[in-house]
DNA sequence: TTAATCCATAGCCAACGAGGTATTGATTGT
DNA sequence: ACAATCAATACCTCGTTGGCTATGGATTAA
């Protein structure tokens, strides 16, 4: 029952976790230690958030010396897209069968 | 710090949840009888769910009689898609501007 | 009227998760 | 070599939440 959609909304349920992938979104690569400064969080925290990113596929990390880079993956969003857009499917193709039955009952 | 895609994604982690809405969403309006009938979980677990889902707006409720009829809201979903895209805005919007700068540089 | 059905609410408990501080490992600067 | 910085890990605490059972309120059936 563990699919992608169930790890992506998961993660990003957090409002710490996601206001990080939306700066990384906005504003590119950044350290951990510019993150930190303005999350609000202490530095443990926000390098445990970006681990979860991580594992979720939403984030790459790139060392460099003694600190860290990371990065949004923005192919990641995919499964998301894709069940909002399966969701509207359903939404329409019943909508369709409706429309479609009115028509009948029409003639 | 309270806003719409906070609830949607909260409301939407839930596997529970979230298979709820898929069902409404792929079968249309259904009782809380036959929801809790296929849901794995107790009938007033399935119930204070469906209420969660109410207060994010995904689901809408219709009483009849003693049985409460429930079907998606699939407008819901508009702050859903319109984060996704701010995102997708974001990660595109700095590769143009990479890609502006290796075309300057080419030159 | 009484019994049965349907759903919502109340109350409880166990598990999870997000936060903190303390610490370690690794790298850089002196 | 030693001190300082950066990020990750370990460990703890506390609030939230998802599950349950029991019950109540409302409606329908006998």
């Amino acid at each position: 029952m563990s699919n992608a959609q169930d790890m992506l909304f998961r993660t990003l349920a957090d409002p710490t976790r996601r206001a990080l992938f939306e700066r990384l979104c906005r504003e590119g690569e950044k350290t951990v230690g510019a993150l930190t400064a303005r999350a609000g969080v202490s530095q443990p925290v926000v390098s445990k958030h970006l681990g979860i990113l991580k594992q979720a596929g939403l984030v790459r990390d790139r060392h460099e010396g003694r600190q860290t880079h990371y990065s949004a993956q923005l192919g990641a969003l995919a499964p998301l897209i894709d069940w909002t857009s399966e969701m509207a499917g359903f939404w329409q193709s019943r909508f369709d069968a409706l429309e479609d039955l009115l028509k009948r009952m029409d003639q």
